[in-house]
DNA sequence: TTGTACGCGTTATCAT
DNA sequence: ATGATAACGCGTACAA
């Protein structure tokens, strides 16, 4: 364990300074004993309701000004049964390399030559996460609420999960990330919303994406506007499922044109960028050495799980959408920026965020509001790396 | 406003499923009634503190599991002073047309050819704080911490805020983001450390970016290695200390090297990409109506105001690094992905929130500690857009 | 206009 | 091994 003390380039100000931590934290009675009045009077300044005469306000004001008074969120969500936190559960995602490493030492600015490596994978899914956090936030935060976010990493990811549940009026769980017994007994407590993935089967609410009608527009387009028949699926893991309603959009498609449907995915990888490459290595291996034709399209089921073919098609020389044609799913900023751009299903991740919000909000006002599951519409951006422009 | 009901695409679910939301949520006492004990009891079955025999905690648990028990977070904060719960302030930023808009409605997939239109600047500042979030929420979760995340944004942000801290037991505040006299108020009940920025006067604790340090390197490498002698700084906003210490680490370089000391930028934009774009197309149309010939470099305060600059450049046809060098600083992903990719001075980002999160620590576990100042070291990253390559 | 007193749900201390 | 009870800090009816 890195002790803060053993920091490098560390410089220690003086023992005090605004504020003084060592005392304990100031009550209404403390300030009410400063102000020479009673707690309710403390308390009626403090929320604002009820008379106080100006004179006694300002006696009030200033003794809290004085002691430093902040009200104890504690004590007065113990009697609001309010805490004005809704509670955000991440999966667990592997932590980046920037995570694990030791912070680095020395004082001096070290100058290096950075070769065009891709990184191994962004930060937060790719911001997916970053997104969905970004608007349940702004959601939060005009509803009244804050949003704690906790990703739920072992270990006791469960008891730590079902401590913030008591700690939060409700929850938003992207799908996957909690065991449906711990879900189901949070629930007794507090409203929660799933978000992405298929629709839950347990009665909950659920804001969802056009996972399949995105892929199948997308398919379509492949075939009906260039000519491609040879379309295959890059799946992610097989228990998401995202990825199965997203190959579920792929053979509605191929259905629907009349190609041959597939009954499993062409390639499974795991949503990662890692895996795509290595996927893609063997795809050009099997190309090049066996004489493997290169499919017409591949369609992934995600946007870094593209990035990780497109990283090794334009390292190996194979040209997109030349040789081949490759779409990505999900609208990452890195597939805006890649050359060739890469054709998407872009979906609204803030959407996602502020409409969990928008529906437990909904919930906390009237609990017996029925269970709703809603689904917000992508769009096919069509790029480069399918051959449009 | 808009309410959920009015929705596109929902559908309602059955008004019961698991956990009945209507009723309330069941107390120490309930299970305690339900399994015929007392409430100490059930209290040492969930803290697991305690003797209790093998038949009792077997029937406490199953009425545990029958009510859907949760402990009160705020009952328990109460008696234990302690949330469990981390703050993270971050300052306003102006949101994102994604989050204005309304939610696109309609079901039907739309499909769009997407024209190489850059986005106006990114999401959370370029990254830099969902970079800061998940390096704070992965520390604050291995200390024992879940992270609860605010923009102080108006209105009644100093309330909110304020509000914030009675519920949270430290915060972690990016520096400028709260008013020095709320800041010094709720230090006064919990520790807070102030996150970049210059360090701060009043005795907080605080990380910072060798900001100074950074951009001397930088610009020394540009004037020793590249032989640039017209070399221009870039500015943020004027009261900005990150801006201003960068600043100085550029006028440090100058004198160093023997080159002419400005004592102003030479521009000053607002660390925005479409501010970066004005500046640029100014600098542009002088050059090209007015006759003034184009400086040898261009140091930015921040990577997106230098990706501003690129856009302009690229669409105009001016070569960089060949016409123009230009130089950014905070190493997001958008000047990797560039084209040139952009020379910069990565700072650690995820360091800054989970080293916030190490003192924070260290403060909470002994209040006496003396306050200090550390900064985490950067580097100069070469690409393209300097020449080096 | 101000003060008193009770209860919110939990933990901890003491008796049993 | 288990139960009774007193805090914890605040809001709020109700009394003054």
């Amino acid at each position: 364990m890195t002790s803060v003390l053993a920091l490098h380039n560390r410089e220690l100000l003086g023992t005090r300074g605004a504020g003084d931590r060592a005392r304990a934290a100031a009550t209404l009675r403390d300030v009410a004993g400063l102000a020479g009045v009673s707690v309710s009077t403390v308390s009626r300044v403090v929320s604002g309701t009820g008379y106080v005469a100006a004179d006694t306000r300002r006696l009030v004001e200033s003794a809290i000004e004085k002691l430093g008074y902040v009200p104890s969120g504690a004590a007065r969500g113990l009697v609001a049964r309010r805490t004005g936190m809704l509670g955000l559960c991440l999966p667990d995602m592997a932590p980046t390399a920037d995570l694990l490493a030791p912070t680095r030492t020395g004082s001096g600015v070290e100058v290096i030559t950075d070769d065009a490596t891709a990184p191994d994978g962004s930060s937060w899914g790719g911001l997916y996460f970053g997104e969905v956090i970004r608007g349940a936030e702004y959601a939060a935060w005009q509803a009244g609420y804050a949003l704690t976010v906790v990703v739920a990493r072992p270990p006791q990811a469960e008891a730590r999960i079902r401590d913030l549940a008591g700690r939060v009026d409700g929850l938003i769980v992207v799908a996957g990330t909690l065991p449906d017994k711990l879900l189901e007994h949070v629930t007794h407590r507090l409203p929660a919303v799933l978000v992405a993935g298929a629709r839950p089967a347990g009665g909950y609410d659920h804001v969802g994406v056009e996972n399949a009608r995105g892929v199948q527009a997308l398919v379509e387009h492949l075939v009906r506007t260039h000519g491609i028949h040879d379309v295959r699926y890059v799946a992610g893991h097989a228990n998401s499922p995202d990825d199965s309603d997203r190959f579920r959009g792929f053979r509605a498609a191929m259905h629907a044109v009349a190609l041959p449907t597939p009954r499993e995915p062409a390639l499974r990888g795991d949503f990662s960028r890692a895996t795509g490459r290595r996927l893609a290595r063997r795809l050009v291996a099997d190309h090049r050495r066996g004489g493997v034709p290169l499919p017409g399209a591949l369609v992934c089921v995600n946007d870094e799980t593209a990035l990780g073919f497109l990283d090794v098609f334009n390292a190996e020389g194979i040209d997109v959408p030349g040789d081949v044609v490759l779409t990505g799913f999900d609208g990452i900023d890195g597939g805006r920026t890649s050359s060739p751009r890469l054709t998407t299903v872009e979906q609204p991740m803030t959407d996602l965020g502020r409409l969990a919000v928008e529906i437990l909000r909904a919930c906390l006002a009237d609990p017996k509001l029925p269970r709703q599951s809603i689904h917000v519409p992508v769009r096919v951006l069509l790029r480069e790396s399918c051959g449009t422009h």
